[in-house]
RNA sequence: ACGCCUGUGGCGCAACUGGAUAGCGCACUAGAUUCCGAUUCUAGCGGUUAGGGGUUCGAGUCCCCUCAGGCGUACCA
């Protein structure tokens, strides 16, 4: 058992035999304290329960302390402090006994229960496929890829979910935009849509196409032209984006194109509006069916169908939010683009107001990127003069720089990518310091000179203060994943690597595994150095970023 | 004009989601070390958490007002 979980039990024992009370939920709260002297945990239980006793903190804590170390053997020491807090200070067994249960678990080290089975649908990127991914899609892809992962590793039944907005006039545009490339490549002239794409890789489809089909465009009947260039495009954008998310190191389950909800003549769509029509939740105006999203927290209401008879695209999105939750999936993630905020409302709206509870539908934002690089924005791609895409960011600082930098950064604040610090090979690049821990960690199990590791459950030799350091950081790991898959917060995995290998490199400078005439304490560090392996490799893992056994 | 997001030492970020003396890296100053893989360590300097008020045992964190920056305010998607 997990020792914050094994205090937690204890405390809340104590306090049932103490005061002959259940401790109110949420009241037996089990930290680290920031102060490392403090001891290794902390519980506030004491002022929590204060009103309740009608005590002072302080008379409560001393009242709790014998009946808890009376049940507690893990901890070495078992202190009361102002104003009330009860500190714990573990015994090093137990930090000690934790390496042979990392060794054991391996890949599978940092796995929790917290999300016991809970199925959630994260759905992101949702690029539009009428171009190539930028550095914008880059941060929401490694985020909501760590978010994944974290949630997966926490027990959570995850859905991870692509919607592709393959319906609206954009493809129509996009279309245009390929015909009138296509013209152009035979030499003859067709207008570019004023909203057209005018990038290369639009271009460069349209000579694929011209190539395949060769001129037979050309004279085909108009009508049936757009549809095969819309078609063609975008599937052709759509693998480029799932190529690019591949290098990225991204994974797509499920590609939900918003034509499904267009099929069978709007089959879901239309039973969406006539649930809305039931429950009273929209009226005509003007020629358009309106939502009246202003009785859920929205500033205006909203258009579903436009007085031309097309829908807007909030109608299928609605849609294809019902459906999320009927294919069973209560809880749903979606993290957009910070430009999008306004549509955080009515997509809340519409969900309330068809009865599912609050909560269902949470909503990150992403907010800008922009690339610096030696000190100065960079706007645009020095080779295309178009938007930056990840292809090029990950050819140009690599895969691992590029998911680190966005995903240490909390998605809801303004970063300024520095590029030129993505490229630096050396110890201000945090990846590069992150990697080369594990590479040390790596040269040392594999070092021809020293005897290989051999089993043991004797680790009482380890004694060093950034030794035991370093193990309670690994035992807290699993404890670390849960909370943080909670809060969707990915950062903080980043951010224990830092202060993780800080302290390693540091232990390395400072002791070394490698004793001659030492074989036990070889041994065991060996052992240590092993579980310090795995943990930071599967942190490293939960980011996105390869842990190399060379570099 | 309104709405949302952000504001923490010179710079980049934390603060366990309301807990203890607001931490860490870079830079700067002084000293030590140079040994498994590119050094690293110790100490110091630097803060009215944008400003003001409120809530309570306790606020960087929650509420209100002001200021600054970003984004948004379509029968576009």
């Amino acid at each position: 058992m997990r020792v914050d979980k094994k205090i937690e039990q204890v405390v809340r024992e104590a306090v049932q035999t103490v005061f002959e009370i259940e401790a109110p939920e949420g009241s037996v709260v089990v930290e680290t304290p920031k102060d490392k002297n403090m001891g290794d945990y902390a519980t506030s239980v004491a002022m929590r329960l204060a009103k309740v006793l009608h005590k002072s903190p302080m008379d409560i804590a001393n009242a709790l302390v014998d009946e808890i170390k009376k049940n507690l053997p893990e901890a070495k020491d078992v202190t009361v402090a102002n104003p009330g807090f009860i500190n714990f200070k573990l015994a090093d067994i137990v930090l000690t006994a934790t390496i042979n249960q990392i060794i054991a678990e391996g890949d599978n080290y940092g796995k929790n229960n917290t999300g016991a089975g809970k199925k959630i649908l994260v759905e992101w990127v949702s690029a539009n496929p009428t171009g190539d991914l930028h550095v914008g899609h880059a941060r929401n892809a490694a985020w909501g890829d760590a978010v994944c992962r974290l949630y997966e590793a926490s027990g959570y039944d995850v859905l991870r979910e692509f919607y592709v907005n393959d319906a609206g006039n954009q493809i129509v545009n996009l279309g245009e935009s390929l015909v009138s490339r296509y013209f152009e490549y035979f030499g003859k002239e067709y207008p570019l849509p004023e909203d057209g794409y005018h990038a290369d890789d639009v271009k460069e489809i349209a000579i694929e196409i011209a190539k395949e089909d060769g001129d037979k465009w050309l004279d085909a009947d108009s009508s049936e032209r757009l549809q095969y260039f819309m078609d063609k495009g975008k599937t052709k954008e759509l693998e480029k984006i799932d190529r690019d998310l591949k290098l990225f190191g991204v994974r797509i389950d499920s590609w939900m194109h918003e034509t499904v909800f267009y099929e069978n003549d709007k089959e879901r769509i239309n039973a969406c509006l006539n649930r809305m029509d039931e429950l009273g939740l929209t009226y005509e105006k003007d020629g358009a069916l309106w939502f009246k999203s202003t009785d859920y927290g929205d500033d205006k209401d909203r258009v579903l169908r436009k007085s031309d008879g097309t829908l807007s695209y909030l109608t299928p999105d609605i849609a294809n939010h019902v459906y999320k939750v009927e294919r069973g999936y209560p809880t749903l993630i979606d993290l957009w683009g910070a430009d999008h905020h306004s549509y955080v409302t009515r997509m809340q709206a519409a969900l309330k107001a068809l009865g599912y509870p609050d909560g269902t539908l949470t909503v990150d934002l992403t907010q800008m990127v922009r690339m610096v690089e030696d000190g100065k924005e960079v706007k645009m791609s020095k080779r295309t003069g178009n938007a930056i895409t990840i292809r090029e960011l990950c050819e140009d600082v690599g895969v691992d720089a590029a998911r680190w930098f966005v995903v240490s950064k909390d998605i809801g604040t303004h970063m300024d990518f520095d590029i030129t610090l993505a490229k630096q090979k050396d110890n201000n690049n945090p990846v590069y310091y992150a990697q080369y821990a594990y590479s040390r960690m790596y040269s040392i199990l594999t070092n021809p000179d020293i005897k290989p590791f051999e089993e043991t459950d004797d680790y009482s030799r380890l004694s060093d203060p950034k030794e035991l350091q370093l193990l309670k950081m690994m035992s807290e790991f699993p404890k670390l994943v849960g909370e943080v898959a909670q809060i969707r917060k990915p950062n903080k995995i980043t951010e224990y690597i830092m202060n993780f290998v800080k302290l390693f490199h540091s232990y390395y400078n400072s002791s070394h595994v490698n004793n001659p005439d030492d074989p036990e304490l070889t041994n065991q560090r060996l052992g240590f150095i092993k579980a310090a392996s795995i943990t930071l490799k599967n942190a490293l893992n939960l980011v996105g970023v390869s842990a190399p056994e060379k570099m």
